[in-house]
DNA sequence: GCCGTTTTCGGCCCGACTGTTTTCAGTCG
């Protein structure tokens, strides 16, 4: 029987879509229940693909949250390549919920609404029932709906179809991991916006050196995750790949393959910059390499074109033309942190709130990540959706780090965890927790969740409240954006990193792939202003340890160093930099 | 639909906020 291969992702996709669906329809429970399964599944190492060729449907249902309808499902999607009950509720519905309810303020209910009313199915029909008013004549509905819409419609448009770094990051991995290993390939560099670890990517720029390239493209075209060919040569293969995203696959020679590197790599304001200074020293910079007339003197190596040109190399995550140029002309580029160098954690969620794992489980695997010290910071009480902590559950969680600290010591793990929070920051500054308790942590992170429309005024005054507090030692994602969803609330950075200075406020860049909070710029003004920072990746389970790659880069886009951050830090000395 | 130190039935995180209401539905986290 021919067996159809599905990624973990496309099968959490359809399990999410018919959790809407069933939402819509106002049945109980069961949404929670598919939506459940289906987070579990996108975040697993193993292709369930894999399992299901080892263990049957057995394995499947041994994966919490997946019981025996959802694996029969699954076994369905692997033997006939569809599921029945997914394929009646889309054409019942035949309505790209996913794409609706990425916008901010629009649930599954309003989306299936929006399709029986005005036939809506997507975020362009949309757009035109919004501009056609039709919106607001709807039950449920109103002119402040519309306004909501239009502005998340414009969110959606202004990403324009690019994708969270963390999203596809993984897969251009695997791509790029598998093309090193064909015989036929000699170099191999993923290019453009990936290389530069920004936050979201447009497109997949793929190098390679190969003296077969048709063999190459031939294999690259065909791979699993293809959907599409828009044409395929000896230098150029162009697809279309099911992240939604198009990925170029480049051949070039040895000798310019440096300059191609760097060319590709950008940013398009950085190579603007390094072509001027070729042509005051009478050369010609292009993605062959650098020339003098029609001699190459650089090209094999991008350390190379920049040496030729005055330059040192220069690690890509700086190159937009924001001075890293004049920096390395004078030789005086930072050295920046490294993607090894942290050795701490000091935000992450548990089953005590609303994280998948136990405590021990995070301990575990940030151990096996190769951090040093965890803390673990569940949310208070006010945010009553996730079971926040009040001042009694806090004490019983620190009588069991208690516990299992003293356990890692009996086993010589050498692993610390920390007595933590992450204190909500209530309307007027005040916290969550009383101060009685808070003094008692290890370390305690205070962040905002709520009324994320007061006033710039109001907004900063808050913050400062809760800075001004002896107890509070980290602002979690300091300005609340959430990346092609959400825009930051309205707040005086200035003001809030010269206050961090004033009170020794550490400030966090938040490494959640869709935070990445603080932003690069204000990374930067926190480093010309000696106001230190952690990297923390807000886990919510142990596969989230991850992210701390995305926050580092968000903190070397920020010309962050070693010394910037205080979980790069032996824990002794991270614990002397706080208030307390 | 899933799960089980409440174990094969009967529960299922639940309160705040917003915009629409004139007592509530939908979304968020």
């Amino acid at each position: 029987m021919a067996f159809h291969n599905f990624r973990n992702y496309e099968i959490a996709k359809i399990l999410k879509e018919i959790a809407a669906f069933l939402e819509a329809e106002k049945v109980q429970f069961k949404p929670r229940a598919f939506e459940k399964a289906a987070l579990t599944i996108e975040e697993m190492e193993e292709e369930l693909a894999d399992l299901y060729k080892k263990g049957g449907i057995k394995a499947l249902e041994e994966i919490p949250g997946v019981g025996k309808g959802i694996a029969e499902r699954i076994e369905e999607l692997f033997t006939t390549g569809r599921v029945k009950d997914y394929e009646r509720l889309k054409r019942k519905y035949p309505v790209n919920v996913g794409e609706l309810t990425s916008l901010e303020g629009m649930g599954p209910k309003s989306a299936i609404k929006l399709y029986k009313k005005l036939g809506v199915k997507n975020i362009a029909g949309l757009e035109k029932a919004v501009q056609a008013h039709k919106i607001r004549t709807l039950p449920g509905f109103g002119e402040k709906s519309e306004e909501k819409i239009l502005k998340g419609i414009e969110f959606f448009k202004k990403s324009g179809g690019r994708a969270l770094l963390g999203y596809i990051l993984p897969t251009v991995r695997l791509i790029e991991s598998r093309l090193k290993k064909l015989k036929e390939v000699e170099a191999v560099t993923v290019c453009g916006s990936i290389r530069r670890m920004q936050e979201t990517v447009g497109d997949i720029d793929i190098l390679i050196t190969s003296k077969k390239p048709l063999a190459v493209a031939d294999y690259f075209a065909k791979m699993a995750e293809v959907t599409h060919v828009y044409g395929k040569g000896e230098t150029k293969t162009m697809v279309r790949l099911n992240l939604g995203l198009d990925a170029d696959l480049r051949v070039v020679p040895p000798s310019s393959y440096g300059a191609a590197v760097q060319y590709f790599s950008g940013d398009k304001n950085h190579n603007i910059a390094l072509r001027e200074i070729a042509i005051k020293k009478g050369l010609k910079l292009n993605e062959y390499g650098l020339y003098k007339g029609n001699k190459l003197i650089a090209g094999e190596k991008e350390e190379d074109v920049y040496k030729a040109l005055g330059l040192k190399w220069m690690p890509p995550e700086l190159r937009t033309n924001s001075g890293e140029i004049e920096t390395a002309k004078n030789g005086e580029l930072p050295e920046l942190i490294g993607y090894g160098d942290l050795r701490g954690d000091l935000q992450t969620q548990t089953e005590w709130t609303d994280g998948a794992d136990s405590i021990e489980e995070m301990a575990r695997a940030a151990s096996a990540s190769g951090l040093e010290y965890i803390a673990i910071t569940d949310h208070t009480k006010r945010l009553a959706m996730t079971h926040g902590l009040d001042e009694k559950r806090i004490v019983k969680q620190w009588a069991e780090i208690d516990k299992l600290n003293l356990k890692f010591k009996k086993q010589n793990l050498k692993f610390t965890i920390l007595k933590g929070s992450e204190c909500d920051i209530l309307k007027d500054g005040s916290l969550d927790l009383p101060d009685k308790v808070l003094s008692q942590l290890d370390v305690c992170g205070a962040s905002v969740h709520s009324h994320f429309n007061l006033s710039r005024k109001e907004q900063t005054e808050r913050l400062k409240k809760a800075m001004v507090n002896k107890n509070v030692d980290i602002i979690f994602h300091p300005t609340g954006r959430l990346i092609q969803r959400r825009d930051a609330y309205e707040v005086d950075i200035d003001e809030i990193i010269g206050f961090a200075k004033k009170t020794g406020t550490i400030l966090e860049i938040n490494a959640s792939p869709d935070r990445l909070d603080l932003k690069d710029e204000y990374v930067r003004k926190c480093v010309a202003s000696g106001v230190k920072m952690s990297i923390d990746s807000d886990a919510h389970s142990v596969s989230h340890f991850g992210f701390l790659e995305y926050g580092i880069a968000q903190a070397r886009r920020g010309w962050a160093t070693h010394d910037d951050i205080i979980n790069a830090w032996p824990l002794d000395k991270m614990l002397k930099t706080l208030k307390r």
